[in-house]
DNA sequence: GTGCCCTGCATG
DNA sequence: CATGCAGG
């Protein structure tokens, strides 16, 4: 509707990579650097530099040493270097944090890139208009901003205080509104800055291609509006190709049939006449870009939608040798293992496909393809799962990757020139079992349990029902009444609630709506066993009590394992909306609060006991879930940033935390709802933590096995052994009861944890994906069994052969 | 001979 | 499903 009025903000940090690495090596602040990758040739290639560097002349597209030249003082700290490749997994961790204080501010935000992030702010705008006069915005409050198309921004100020009166062209209520992001906007960098040390810069438009296009207008450290009045001028100079989307082929191609080169040109020809020169989309878009129109909606994305990586093998790089295309593909299929796994740790999802892509050089061309695997319930089994199945699809694929017939000296038949794995289509670990267990529920409980007769009553008798019933029996049966009441309350349509109400197993399982599905509790079954197995333990019933401690607790360390609530249902669900996807990204807690502290007593049980133990296939996760005695409240469906604010005949609130307006009447759930987003942003630096050390762990491990034996292929990464270092009889040590092992006595705890975190992964990834695990446990086990080591578990090289 | 790597989308 | 394009 509103949709030439919203305000759309990209977020882009400055030289990213250089300042986590300033970050990371405070002795680099001030200094002029440049952030180098690998190839130690002539000192790398550069693919960043900071400010101070710029300053000096330093660009990207010079070799580290040119750099040197120009600026002796120049430091270049290099990309990392993991299993000869690139290792950027810090820049990803630290966009990630970026990422989640953008969060804070609207769900709607659309990650595009490690550091870019496009936020729109239309809702937290309209709130702000309610309390704050736009005659009293100084420009005070927004430091370090600039409005294209006037010298200051005093002057855009000036414009808007007078309601642009002098200006015919001024669209007063646009103006006003992007000023008022740009308050905001401020104070997203401020936080930003504040919270993670890292500056950005900003462009506030209204969409999403201005917002990219003036972002970097002002840099570093700035931000930049573009009034609606200004595109024009704008567009006057502006090459076409500077625009999203035309900077490729297609730009080209404009440009030269229109015979135009800049922007402004574009508005010369009709709808009709782009359509007929283009075809009907692109010439639609031009045609609206060229006016400044970009309906294209901020998508709620946290989480990528796959994962992968790659490595070209240039010139004599190219791979000649079976075994250097096996040993590439150990590598990068062990980077996916790792990758996956803190995935499924922060996740909870488990990718159903795999792609390997590759190019080999054919009589000087190179011809490139890729092959894609679906991953079956067998896999399980399968040791070295990717770069065994990655194999398997080259030797097969059409494109002659052969061996040659030299049994001796296993030649590939033409050289790999790029190697590349992938693996996608992400299911919630949940999800599948999710439909499981609610027939479980009514196929075992619905005769015990009296209290949800499916048949009976109304739809609203029987929500009522069951909430009376949570609270009159905290005790019995909670969990599946209350999972049944969150199935239904999720359920936005109507019809569907419906037929659950009223009929049987069978209906539901024909329900298979994934957009119903996706708001439900994401971790029930897996703590809900655990749960069981612990169920006797007094501590439960005692820290469920604690709610209001909970509450208030700034830093009690939760559960690493809960799904941190980043939409892990991205995908392409075709039903999915945006609404569905904020719902997922808040769902963690907007499903049930208590499951906080469930999880704070199931960490507590981990870590003071020993009694789990090693099945966590008993399926009897409907047990009593433990439960407080509120129903939680839920946070209303409409409750989303672009919902018009229907703000004058109702009395509201502005919440003090974002700056919206709220009914009085959802003052609570709304609380809650922050409650909801601190709550999460606590678990997700607890799991940053947990996978800091679990690294930590990894690369102790690592060390250790290349010492023991270079000569044979690396060792399993996540592996008891690194608790094995030097055992000195004089230590003194204890038996570890889990792994049998002896462990220093100053490591014990650290010990446990190790198990701990290693069960809890497990969990995660066994649970709900029989199908297929990438964890480390199966890579330990396999690994650690010499007998194993040299099996193809897939499928015999030999089978290749002819 | 010297930009590499990662991700998402459109297309047939 | 495979491939190529685009963008950062």
């Amino acid at each position: 509707m509103d949709k030439d009025n919203r305000v759309v903000v990209l977020i882009d940090m400055d030289c990213f990579y250089c300042q986590v690495e300033e970050k990371l090596n405070p002795e680099l602040k001030g200094k002029p650097i440049a952030v180098v990758q690998y190839n130690p040739w002539q000192g790398g290639g550069i693919i960043a530099v900071n400010y101070v560097a710029r300053a000096r002349g330093v660009t990207r597209h010079m070799r580290g040493k040119e750099a040197k030249e120009k600026c002796p003082d120049i430091e270049l700290p290099s990309v990392p270097c993991q299993r000869g490749k690139a290792d950027i997994s810090k820049y990803r961790d630290a966009g990630k944090e970026v990422a989640r204080v953008l969060q804070k501010f609207t769900p709607l935000l659309e990650r595009a890139s490690i550091d870019e992030a496009y936020l729109d702010i239309t809702a937290p705008v309209e709130a702000r208009l309610n309390t704050l006069n736009v005659n009293s915005v100084h420009t005070d409050m927004m430091p370090n901003t600039f409005a294209l198309g006037y010298d200051s921004v005093d002057e855009f100020l000036a414009d808007v205080h007078t309601c642009g009166f002098e200006n015919i062209e001024f669209d007063y209520e646009h103006a006003k509104r992007l000023l008022i992001g740009a308050v905001i906007v401020s104070e997203i960098r401020a936080a930003v800055y504040e919270e993670t040390g890292y500056r950005c810069s900003a462009g506030i438009a209204h969409n999403k291609i201005l917002a990219k296009l003036v972002c970097g207008m002002n840099k570093p450290n700035k931000q930049t509006i573009l009034p609606k009045h200004c595109i024009n001028l704008l567009y006057s100079t502006l090459p076409l190709k500077k625009v999203k989307h035309l900077g490729g082929k297609f730009g080209y191609t404009v440009c030269e049939v229109l015979k135009i080169s800049n922007m402004g040109e574009l508005q010369n020809f009709t709808e009709k006449q782009l359509q007929s020169k283009f075809d009907e989309k692109n010439g639609t878009w031009l045609y609206n870009i060229a006016r400044g129109i970009d309906l294209e909606p901020v998508q709620a994305k946290f989480n990528p939608k796959s994962i992968g990586c790659c490595k070209n093998f240039k010139g004599k790089a190219a791979l000649l040798k079976l075994e250097s295309l096996q040993r590439w593909l150990k590598d990068l299929g062990d980077e996916i293992e790792d990758r996956l796994e803190q995935d499924a740790i922060e996740n909870n999802r488990t990718p159903k496909q795999m792609v390997v892509s590759y190019s080999v050089q054919i009589s000087d061309r190179d011809i490139s393809s890729s092959r894609s695997y679906n991953f079956t319930p067998e896999d399980e089994l399968c040791g070295e799962l990717f770069s065994n199945k990655a194999l398997e699809l080259l030797l097969e694929s059409s494109e002659g990757i052969k061996i040659k017939d030299c049994p001796s000296d296993m030649r590939l038949k033409a050289p790999i020139k790029f190697l590349g794995i992938s693996v996608g289509k992400f299911e919630d670990n949940t999800e599948v079992k999710k439909t499981k267990k609610i027939l479980d529920y009514f196929a075992a409980g619905a005769s015990k349990d009296v209290t949800v007769k499916p048949k009976e009553g109304t739809k609203q008798e029987k929500i009522n029902e069951t909430s009376d019933t949570i609270k009159s029996e905290p005790k019995t049966n909670i969990g599946k009444d209350y999972i049944m009441q969150k199935f239904l309350q999720a359920s936005q349509k109507p019809q569907v609630s419906e037929s659950i109400m009223k009929d049987n197993v069978e209906q539901i399982n024909q329900t298979t709506e994934p957009v119903l599905q996706s708001s439900l509790d994401k971790q029930e079954s897996f703590f809900a066993k655990i749960l069981n197995q612990n169920k006797y333990n007094p501590n439960i019933s005692r820290v469920q009590q604690d709610v209001d401690l909970q509450k208030i607790r700034p830093t009690t360390p939760v559960c690493d394992v809960v799904a941190c609530g980043e939409n892990s249902n991205d995908s392409n669900y075709s039903g999915s909306t945006i609404n569905d996807e904020i719902n997922n990204s808040v769902a963690l807690f907007e499903e049930d609060p208590t499951k906080v502290i469930r999880v704070k007593s199931i960490r507590e049980l981990l870590t003071s006991s020993r009694l789990i133990n090693e099945d966590p296939d008993s399926d009897t996760a409907s047990e009593p879930e433990q439960k407080s005695n509120e129903v939680p409240p839920m946070v209303p469906r409409n409750e989303v940033p672009k919902a018009p604010q229907n703000e004058s005949h109702s009395e509201t609130y502005q919440c003090p935390d974002c700056n919206k307006a709220i009914a009085i009447t959802e003052v609570a759930e709304h609380s809650d709802f922050h409650l909801a987003l601190k709550l999460r942003e606590e678990e997700r630096q607890h799991v940053r933590t947990e996978i800091k050390e679990r690294k930590e762990v990894k690369l102790k491990q690592n060390m250790e096995s290349k010492k023991q034996q270079q000569t044979t292929k690396p060792e399993p990464v996540s592996s008891i052994a690194s608790f094995l270092v030097k055992i000195d009889d004089n230590i003194p040590t204890e038996i570890c009861s889990t792994c049998g092992k002896k462990v220093p006595l100053d490591k014990f705890g650290e010990h446990l944890d190790f198990h701990e975190a290693q069960k809890l992964s497990r969990e995660l990834n066994k649970k709900t994906s029989p199908q297929f695990t990438g964890n480390s446990v199966k890579r330990k086990r396999k690994s650690n069994s010499p007998v194993k080591k040299n099996k193809m578990p897939c499928r015999p090289i030999d089978s290749f052969f002819r």
